[in-house]
DNA sequence: CAAATGAATGTAAACGTTTACAATTCAGAC
DNA sequence: GTCTGAATTGTAAACGTTTACATTCATTTG
């Protein structure tokens, strides 16, 4: 429905193409009145705002991004970095982060490190380069990445890290995770209490803090029980359903093969039971698998998984609302870890050894 | 191993806090050569340079990204926007969207749009506020989106759609995708061949394109075949588990229960599946289930899922490459959506009907 | 009515780069 | 030594905002 006026053509500029200044121009205000238009309108009287929301819908002008965040020095913008866009895990961290960024104004970028730990360098590069007012790190970072971020980034781009587990000497860095040692262990007992002496352990990478505490937990309990762990029963898994189905093919290689195989996580465990099962054996009657993580594909795998819950979403909520405290509120950032509860998911994939 | 030299102090600045102009006035140059320096540093005299060099390594400088963007008007940015980080389908098309981005020197900045299909204001804010230098769209758009999209953004920042298709009048707008009705329309082909006649469809959204275009491949199949479709046999399973889990229930639930059943994807395939056997019926024996996109899981689920495969990896190439050839190549962006090659891939979830 | 107040607006500098243009230096040719 | 041209460097404007400060204007107060 064309309105056949006799106004002046309105000619859209195409967006980007017209600034401040053309709007300003065709209010009949100065650049500064416009400005104060669109940050607080409030500011400018009734009148003067008619003019300027008419010339800003006339041009359809709409602020520079780049030019606004440049001389603001600040970009509300928060990068999160993870593993792998595409793992499952990460539904429910970026479901609370993204709940919180948004309620607060900031929106989200998200950077995948396709598994590689994270060095110094590329850290380092993100603190300096201010795309972001922040950063949320949900990958691993290599040890010496550590190094790089204890020594400056801290105090100069406010990061906080999520699930991921620190050096110790890292200990009081703001993080939000669950207590990884602990809920193996807890998870190993389980297996324990079941009756299972030979159980295996399907880690994720050698550097990896994440995995390498819960492979602690899980010799912790061992040695509580006073069993000694057969090295060639941990082996690696690389995080991934490939490598955990070829660790998993190499531990039921062995004579005398473990009854039970703990995964540390859910991608591996469910690798782990297809090649259970693939090797023509049964979940759980001859080997009982547990996992770790509890996504959303734990509950429907064939049988159901046995695993640590970790509240997923609570994590991503506390991680963005410590970072954005740290933001917003200046220098006082709080310190150090904050462990959130995790539980045992007792489903179908662990039972007592059938010998 | 600290080198105690009688040099001047090294006092790093806090990066970030240190210009171009404090580079300059240490290397005795002009702010000019500095950047030389930094842009193509084949420009400076080889003397100059190493000035410049130290001074720059004495600071700890790092040019400001902000500033540079702002002033060349080019961010070296690409935005992603998919439905949700998590989904499996994503890993392959981001891996391919990544390698092609990183070698032509972009970063990628990834965007959920959490299930919602893009609004046309959305999408117009993207356009508008010129963070990235283009985008590629991996997520569904509202039926409104479109007239957006023809109207006015492709003129301004370049967009490449993956994966999803477009509406008819849409059809030349630049994509890449195959051929979800014939795609669609095959898999339901064999499932008829197999000798079923009461095959169901879940799909995934009222909305969504992508999986409408399946939903018509599956209906000309079984019109093909002379079998008329039962309203009942169609449900929604909004591209979830959970969704899927509810509407096998539904389908299950009907007196004369269909002896088939077409997810339009695998995440609602894997959730059909673990229905069908907690009602106590066996996958394919009682219930032939077929999915679509091939995911990581398809193949590790039980009993293995007979689906489509897309070529995840060489869709994110394409579209990536055809993204930046028209955000370097000036206008001449190529026009109309590239068809690759789908294939079906039979596994172990669908056999003939039992009775 | 003058002065004082406060609201509304304008002026201009600043943010950190890049880059067109001008200026300088340098090497070689005469 | 002068001239030429190329190589190198410097000067200063520009990008689109925000914002401190100055100015104007209308209103109230004495």
């Amino acid at each position: 429905m064309v309105n056949p006026t006799t106004m002046p053509e309105q000619v859209r500029e195409p967006p980007g193409s017209v600034s401040i200044k053309d709007v300003a121009r065709i209010a009949g205000v100065s650049i500064a009145t416009v400005s104060r238009f669109i940050n607080d309108p409030e500011r400018v009287k009734e009148q003067t705002r008619t003019r300027v929301q008419a010339a800003i819908a006339q041009t359809g002008y709409s602020p520079n991004t780049l030019a606004q965040s440049f001389r603001r020095g600040k970009t509300h913008l928060i990068m999160v970095v993870l593993p792998s866009v595409g793992d499952p895990f990460f539904t429910g961290v970026m479901s609370g982060i993204r709940s919180v960024a948004g309620g607060r104004g900031y929106s989200l970028l998200i950077n995948e490190t396709q598994f590689n730990t994270m060095t110094a360098d590329e850290i380092g590069a993100m603190v300096v380069s201010r795309q972001a007012d922040g950063i949320v790190l949900l990958a691993s970072l290599s040890p010496f990445g550590n190094e790089v971020l204890s020594a400056h980034s801290h105090r100069t781009l406010p990061i906080v890290i999520g699930c991921e587990t620190v050096s110790p000497e890292l200990a009081n860095f703001p993080g939000v995770h669950i207590d990884n040692s602990a809920a193996a262990q807890e998870a190993t007992d389980y297996l324990l209490a079941l009756g299972h002496r030979k159980i295996a352990f399907i880690y994720g990478q050698q550097q990896s803090l994440l995995t390498s505490d819960r492979e602690q937990g899980y010799r912790a309990s061992m040695h509580k029980a006073g069993i000694s762990v057969r090295e060639s029963w941990v082996v690696e898994g690389k995080l991934t359903m490939e490598g955990a189905i070829a660790a998993t093919r190499i531990l039921l290689g062995h004579a005398d093969r473990p009854t039970a195989i703990f995964c540390a996580n859910d991608e591996m465990a469910l690798g782990c039971i297809y090649a259970v099962k693939s090797a023509g054996l049964r979940v759980p009657e001859d080997v009982s698998v547990v996992g770790f993580d509890d996504i959303r594909y734990a509950r429907i795998c064939d049988p159901a998984l046995t695993t640590v819950y970790q509240p997923a979403e609570e994590i991503g909520e506390k991680v963005m609302n410590r970072l954005l405290d740290e933001i917003e509120g200046g220098r006082s950032g709080s310190a150090g870890a904050e462990i959130v509860a995790h539980k045992l998911v007792v489903r179908k994939s662990a039972a007592p050894p059938s010998v």
